[in-house]
DNA sequence: TTGATACTTAAGCAATGACTTAACTATCAT
DNA sequence: ATGATAGTTAAGTCATTGCTTAAGTATCAA
């Protein structure tokens, strides 16, 4: 591969880790703030802010800061478009 | 992360390559050889096979060998769980 | 204005990933 | 048997990832 970054490419990496699954469950319910997202994690939110930036870069996720709070939520359009590729795939294979 | 091997992380974290993607998309359409799936890939069998391991321990993908020729063919189970895993995030966010 | 809260950013580090080259090992066809 | 086909395996290399610690910068509350 080496450096492709195509949007599927982001979304896929993006939620191939487990912590990252896990805040966006999370964000599928609502939105939330990195601290509320850091809450369950057993990491430092230093690491749970690079998580999100990963989150962010895929289209998945976006944010808004207000005050000292940032507020993140769950962006519906790319992870629609990682479901429809594997749909497409099994419309194909199911023929 | 730092080794999870969790199902839908290795589903996922196959799908994020673009050079595996071509191979799931031939492969939807029919079961292929190694060398069929090398065909229109710009780098080396040994590159593909390495990629194909990363397939078939992901589950994505199961494969059979019968004389010289390895046939590979798409492992609906694995692509459906993880087309499962967006779907139900989507129907937490749709309410 | 002081202190606590809520992030942010930069280094640094060990482990993984995506390749390559090179050397093999089995078939299959003649 | 020889040679070509089809794949396999082992190093080695370089970039990327998933963390950590450490040192900030803005708010907000009293």
């Amino acid at each position: 591969m080496l450096q492709s970054s195509a949007p599927l490419d982001l979304a896929f990496q993006a939620l191939a880790d487990p912590t990252r699954r896990i805040m966006v469950e999370r964000l599928s319910r609502s939105p939330a703030s990195v601290s509320e997202l850091a809450r369950p994690l057993d990491m430092t939110l230093s690491a749970v802010v690079q998580h999100l930036a990963v989150l962010e870069a895929s289209g998945l996720v976006r944010s808004e800061k207000v005050g000292r709070v940032r507020t993140c939520r769950i962006e519906p359009a790319a992870l629609r478009s990682a479901e429809r590729w594997i749909s497409e795939r099994r419309a194909s294979w199911e023929r």
